[in-house]
RNA sequence: GGGCCCGUAGCUCAGCUAGGAUAGAGCGCUGGCCUUCUAAGCCAGUGGUCCGGGGUUCAAAUCCCCGCGGGCCCGCCA
C-alpha cells in the first residue's frame, strides 16, 4: 500500500476510538466524510458510529489522542476535526518525497495479468469519435494497470470475418487498382471505396423493394429514405468520381447479395483469391487506423485477426463444443441460457444485470457460415490463454451489453468457469453528434484524424499568439485536449460531441493543465538560475512546517495534496479517468490561485521558501503522474 | 412491449457507489489585474423547481416506488 496521509491520520483516529469504544476500527470508517472548509479538516458523523450518538465526551477524548489531531468540535451530530497543520503538513512533505513520482500510487501486492481489449473499430473506414472515446479510455485503463504494477497486453481485434468486410471486398473487386491515392490515408481510401459501395448497394435493394410494395403509405417511406441515401451517393460521388461509377456499373450487372454471400463463404473457407482481396484492402485500413492510434497514444501490442481463428479451426471447436450443449430454435441451433441462469447467484458471479433477458445464442447461420459471438468465444479463450491472463478487460459500447452477457454465459456453460468470471465487459456510452448518430456506412462520420487536426491547428494559433512556433508542441496540445476531454465525462454517460468543447483550451482542459506544469517547471527553472539548492531532502528538514498557520490558501493546497492516494486508488478501482481529471483539475486551480498571491522562488524568507518549493514540487509530481496515466505528454515549456 | 444508461445553472459537466451542514466547477455575461517564478493565468460579480410526484429517514441531488423526457439494446448484423 502506498503512503497515504490522510489515510495514517483515519487510521490514527479510529484506533482511537475503537480502543475507547471497544468497536472494531473498520467500523468507523463510513463514518468519515470532508467537511466544508469552515467546519474543520475530517468530520466524523455521530450517528453513524456503531454506538450512535452515545458516549460523545469519550469519543472526544479519544480522538484528541490523536497526535494529528488540533481540536475538536461537536455540532450537532457533526464531530468536526481540526488537524494539527505543523504535523500533518510534515506527514505530507515527508510521504510525498518519500515517494517521489509514486505519490499516491496504489501498488498491487499481487500483480495481475491483464489484457485490455479495445478499439477493435470495423477496418473498413478511419477511427471516428466514437472510437477515440474507446481508444482513450481502453488506453488509460492499460496505463493505470501498469501503473500500480500489473502486467498488461493491449489488443485489437480485427472484424474481418462479416458481411461489412464482404461487402468492401465487393467493391474493391471491381476496382483494377487497390493502393490509395498519393495524398490519402489508407484507412480514408478504404473507407470511402466501402461508403459507394455500400451505399450502392442500399440504392439497389430499396428500389427493389420499391418496385414490389402495394402500400402508398409505405411507398412514400421508402422513397424518403432512398431520397436520403442518393443524396450521400452524390455526396460520394464528387469525391471519386471514376470509382464510384466503375462499381456503380459493375453491380447493376449482378446479383448482389449472392455475391456477398459468396464472398463470405469463400473468405471463411480461406479462398484464395477472396482471401487475399480481402486482407488486402483490410490491411491497408488497419495501416491508418494504427497510425492514428499511434498519433493518439493509444498503443496496440497485438493485433488479432478473426479470420484466422476461423482459418486455424478454433472456430470450428468451439462450435462442435457448443453444438453439443446446444438445443432446436427457430428452426436452427442455438444456446439456450435459462437453466444455467436459474443457478444461485450466477448472474452476479458472471456480472450479469439482474432484469437483463437473455435470448438463445444461434450458433450458425443457415448458409453455415458462423456468426459474431460465435467467434467471440474462441476469441475470449485465446485472449486468457495467450497471455495466461488473469483478467481479460473487453472495452466495448454499452450497447453490446447483450452480446457481451451472452458470451460470459456460453464460456461458462463450455466449462470455462474462470474465464466466464474475469472477463470485464467495461463498458461506456457512445458519443453522440448534436444528437444524431454517425453513420460509417454511408461515410458521414468526424473521423478522429480530422478532430485531432483541427486541434493541432486551435493549438498552433495559441501558440502563436504567445510569439511561439512548434509543430511539436501544438500537436502534443492537440492530442492532449482531445483526450483529456473524452476521459473527463464519466463513462456511464454518453458524450456530446462538439466542436467547441473538445477545442476547450481554457480551465477545465488539458492545455489549462498543461499550462500550469510549465509554470512549476518555470518555477525550478528559475531556482536553478540563482543556484538555489533542490535537494529534497535537505529542504525536508530545513521547511517551515509552520507555513500553514493563519494561511488558508497554503493550507488548502496541503490538504488537496493530501488527497491524491485516495483519488488515485478510486480510479483504479473503478476504472473511471474521470476521477483523476476532475481532482487535477482542482489541484491546478488551487495551485494557480495561491501561485499568482505569492512569489516562491523569490519567497525572501528561506525555510518558508523551501515550504514553497515542496508544494510546487508535489504538484509538478502529481500533475506529471496523472499525464502518464491520461497519456499525456507533460511539457516543460508552453 | 421488455431491458440497460442518462436527466443537476443559458451551455458543458462534477457530486449519487457508502444519505449528512449553505448543491460545486468551467464556458457565457459584467467589472478589475501583466516593470516580479509563463495572463492558455488570477480576483470580484452574475446565474439552480438537482425532470415531476410519492415514499423511507432525525436528514434525500444521493436510497425505494410511480410517471415524464432523451439515448441505446432486444437480428441467422457486428
Amino acid at each position: 500500500m502506498a503512503v497515504n496521509p490522510l489515510e495514517i491520520v483515519r487510521k490514527c483516529i479510529s484506533t482511537e476510538i475503537s480502543r475507547e469504544l471497544g468497536i472494531e476500527p473498520n467500523t468507523i470508517r463510513g463514518a468519515f466524510t470532508i467537511p466544508r472548509e469552515e467546519y474543520g479538516d475530517l468530520t466524523i458523523v455521530l450517528s453513524k458510529l456503531p454506538k450512535g450518538g452515545s458516549y460523545i465526551d469519550r469519543v472526544v477524548k479519544a480522538v484528541e489522542n490523536c497526535s494529528y489531531v488540533m481540536k475538536v468540535d461537536v455540532i450537532g451530530m457533526y464531530m468536526n476535526i481540526w488537524f494539527n497543520r505543523p504535523r500533518f503538513t510534515e506527514l505530507v512533505f515527508s510521504s510525498i518525497i518519500a515517494s517521489k513520482a509514486g505519490y499516491g500510487v496504489y501498488k498491487e501486492e499481487k500483480k495481475k495479468r491483464v489484457v485490455v481489449e479495445y478499439v477493435s473499430a470495423n477496418p473498413i473506414h478511419p477511427l471516428h469519435i466514437g472510437a477515440a472515446r474507446n481508444a482513450a479510455l481502453g488506453s488509460f485503463i492499460a496505463n493505470i494497470n501498469r501503473a500500480v504494477g500489473n502486467d498488461v497486453q493491449t489488443r485489437f481485434y480485427i472484424n474481418d470475418v462479416g458481411r461489412q468486410v464482404a461487402i468492401l471486398t465487393l467493391g474493391i473487386k471491381q476496382l483494377s487498382n487497390v493502393e490509395p491515392p498519393k495524398d490519402v490515408k489508407s484507412d480514408h481510401w478504404i473507407g470511402l471505396i466501402y461508403a459507394i459501395t455500400n451505399t450502392i448497394i442500399e440504392i439497389i435493394s430499396l428500389k427493389k423493394r420499391l418496385e414490389l410494395e402495394y402500400s402508398e403509405e409505405k411507398k412514400r417511406e421508402i422513397q424518403k429514405e432512398l431520397d436520403s441515401l442518393l443524396a450521400d451517393a452524390a455526396r460520394l460521388r464528387e469525391q471519386a468520381p471514376d470509382i464510384f461509377d466503375t462499381i456503380l456499373d459493375k453491380l447493376k450487372e449482378v446479383d448482389v447479395e449472392r455475391e456477398i454471400s459468396k464472398i463470405m463463404k469463400d473468405y471463411e473457407k480461406g479462398e484464395k483469391e477472396i482471401s487475399e482481396l480481402a486482407r488486402k484492402a483490410v490491411s491497408l485500413c488497419i495501416e491508418g487506423i494504427n497510425q492514428t492510434l499511434k498519433r493518439f497514444k493509444a498503443e496496440i501490442d497485438i493485433w488479432d485477426w478473426e479470420s484466422d481463428l476461423v482459418w486455424s479451426g478454433e472456430v470450428d471447436r468451439v462450435i462442435e463444443a457448443l453444438k453439443r450443449i446446444s438445443s432446436e430454435y427457430k428452426g436452427t441451433l442455438a444456446i439456450d441460457f435459462k437453466q444455467l441462469l436459474n443457478i444461485e447467484g450466477i448472474r452476479d458471479r458472471l456480472r450479469i444485470p439482474k432484469s437483463l433477458e437473455i435470448p438463445p445464442l444461434i450458433l450458425l447461420r443457415s448458409d453455415g457460415t458462423s456468426l459474431y459471438t460465435v467467434r467471440d468465444i474462441s476469441y475470449s479463450i485465446k485472449k486468457f490463454r495467450e497471455y495466461n491472463a488473469d483478467i481479460v478487460i473487453n472495452v466495448i459500447a454499452s450497447e453490446q451489453t447483450l452480446p457481451q452477457a451472452q458470451l460470459r454465459l456460453a464460456l461458462y456453460m463450455l466449462g470455462h468457469h474462470r474465464e466466464a468470471e474475469n472477463l470485464i465487459h467495461y463498458s461506456y456510452e457512445i458519443v453522440n453528434i448534436e444528437g444524431a448518430r454517425m453513420s460509417s456506412r454511408r461515410g458521414r462520420i468526424v473521423t478522429l484524424d480530422s478532430v485531432l487536426e483541427e486541434a493541432k491547428i486551435r493549438a498552433s494559433v495559441e501558440l502563436e499568439k504567445r510569439g511561439m512556433k512548434s509543430e511539436e508542441i501544438a500537436e502534443n496540445v492537440g492530442i492532449a485536449a482531445v483526450r483529456f476531454y473524452l476521459l473527463s465525462v464519466t463513462p456511464s454517460r454518453p458524450v456530446k460531441f462538439s466542436w467547441d468543447n473538445v477545442l476547450n483550451f481554457e480551465r477545465n482542459s488539458a492545455p489549462y493543465l498543461l499550462y500550469t506544469f510549465a509554470r512549476t517547471e518555470g518555477v525550478f527553472r528559475k531556482a536553478r538560475e540563482l543556484d538555489i539548492d533542490l535537494n529534497l531532502g535537505k529542504i525536508l528538514k530545513e521547511a517551515d512546517l509552520y507555513f500553514t498557520q493563519n494561511n488558508t490558501r497554503r493550507w488548502r493546497l496541503v490538504r488537496i495534496l493530501s488527497e491524491y492516494p485516495d483519488t488515485f486508488y478510486r480510479s483504479y478501482i473503478e476504472l473511471d479517468p474521470s476521477i483523476i481529471t476532475t481532482y487535477i483539475i482542482k489541484l491546478a486551480d488551487e495551485f494557480n490561485s495561491w501561485y499568482d498571491e505569492e512569489p516562491i522562488v523569490l519567497e525572501a524568507n528561506e525555510s518558508l521558501r523551501k515550504s514553497k518549493l515542496i508544494i510546487t514540487y508535489a504538484v509538478n509530481q502529481i500533475l506529471r503522474g496523472a499525464f502518464k496515466i491520461l497519456g499525456i505528454e507533460a511539457l516543460e515549456r508552453l
